[in-house]
DNA sequence: CGCACGGTTGACCTGTATCAAGCCGGGTGG
DNA sequence: CCACCCGGCTTGATACAGGTCAACCGTGCG
């Protein structure tokens, strides 16, 4: 997957301001997050103007990682959390023997990283699907601006306890729902992520490829393709290669909690 | 369970406005984490006796579980994690059209609640699976603590990041595993947890059903039966009802990351 | 231009679900 | 104390969702 090359470079509008001429692998500079345009997604809300000082000092830099690069892999050690500024990765863990999993995709505002807090080291990777820059925040550095500020100390556990109910639900998903549930559930959480965003609520560009889906969904590829192509048959969506346009919500809403009813 | 008149010392502030009413389903009394058995594995190690005595103050009281009870239901305001003295929970979420998912077993020692603190509102159902007792721990409480003893604070991020890495290792688990790998890893992490505890290595009791071991990895009962059936053709296991002995751990490894092979 | 990767589709196979019958053990009430 | 019941478990027969293998296509990159 060394596939460097031009950025995926599909104009749906919203990052643009954030294009800079990307340099070399990893470029580095410094920013505040108090007139950053994601800090609703990123930070805790209602601080003073004095406790925004004091968390701007959580981001200490920005890094840009270009497609297919990774922001960290697992055993690397752990020392910061990355809050995504632009782009979008996917985390997945692996065994020894080879197999992995993608255990989430993320995109702008959410945070990465956390699974290196128990151990000092991460235990999955964090790939870039897209170009990306991300802000780095030192995690002891978060510890102590979190010991002086309640609200920041407040939002890191909500942040964590948000992923880990997300993972419940992923959980539930690979556990008890058959393809087609998972793919309509899947394909309604990215775009209401999106649209939470500022995207459209119908429209998106999937940043993974069918493989990649298929692990996070516990599938085959072919499945999904075929899955795809099922609703598409059935007029609920209209697929274009990675463009998907979602024509019946409502339908993939019916999809996810029927479970072929009964019982 | 001694009545802890030795905990009565404690006499900090006026938080006994928090003392709930004795019901007769859960009981409720006061103790110290200082001279708790099982403090190395809830708390951090190497506080001084200045701070063990403010950790002291994390757990305001404890409390009874039966066995089939709930400690916690999804949509129950959050106000405490807990820590499981004795006993054996599963937690489960579950979907509107019925459908549930058993996210994990916990054991002594372990933390309970975590999901609560993003929405003030726990999202799944811990449900105890024998007589249990667990040490009440107001999430106010150890957010203010925390604050004041770095190490309790660098503890509750750890534990928060634990449970995020092991739903990874259930991702992975129901996202690409077949039934008997599935089944081969939950017994041996079971064992493991129950080896740290200074249980056998070798020999458990399972204190959940089939139908809970399969919800919990994605299989039907009968699955999990017939693949347990399996295992014992092979020498594996002795199964006695709820009864296992592990004869061959090495064969369970095996199976686990073997995934029928090559590629 | 052509290659290669991602995606689609078809044919077939298999692991697990489903349905169903029966067993075992423990608790209850007569 | 036994008979019974019931929940949990096992086992068999059969069905089917999704996996596997393979061929082919389209598109975007070198």
């Amino acid at each position: 997957m060394s596939r460097p090359s031009a950025a995926a470079k599909v104009s749906t509008a919203g990052h643009e301001a954030t294009h800079i001429p990307i340099q070399d692998a990893s470029q580095t500079f410094r920013v505040a997050c108090s007139n950053c345009n994601l800090r609703e997604l990123c930070l805790p809300v209602g601080l003073t103007s004095e406790q925004m000082e004091r968390v701007d000092d959580v981001v200490t830099v920005r890094r840009k990682i270009k497609r297919g690069g990774t922001l960290f892999r697992n055993g690397e050690p752990f020392t910061s959390l990355f809050a995504i500024r632009t782009g979008f990765f996917k985390t997945c863990v692996a065994t020894e023997d080879g197999r992995d999993q993608v255990t989430g995709f993320q995109m702008a505002g959410e945070i990465i990283g956390l699974d290196g807090i128990v151990h000092d080291h991460h235990s999955c990777d964090a790939v870039a699907l897209e170009d990306a820059e991300v802000c780095v925040m030192p995690f002891d550095r978060i510890e102590e601006i979190s010991r002086e500020v309640n609200a920041l100390q407040h939002h890191v556990h909500k942040i964590m306890s948000r992923e880990i109910v997300r993972e419940h639900g992923v959980m539930l998903l690979l556990g008890s729902m058959r393809a087609e549930e998972r793919l309509a559930a899947f394909l309604l959480n990215l775009v209401q992520r999106l649209h939470a965003r500022g995207f459209s609520q119908t429209e998106l560009v999937l940043r993974m490829t069918r493989e990649e889906i298929g692990s996070y969904l516990g599938l085959k590829l072919e499945t999904v393709s075929r899955t795809f192509s099922k609703f598409v048959e059935e007029g609920i969506v209209e697929v274009k290669q990675r463009h998907v346009r979602i024509l019946d919500a409502e339908a993939l809403k019916r999809i996810v909690n029927s479970q072929q009813e009964c019982r």
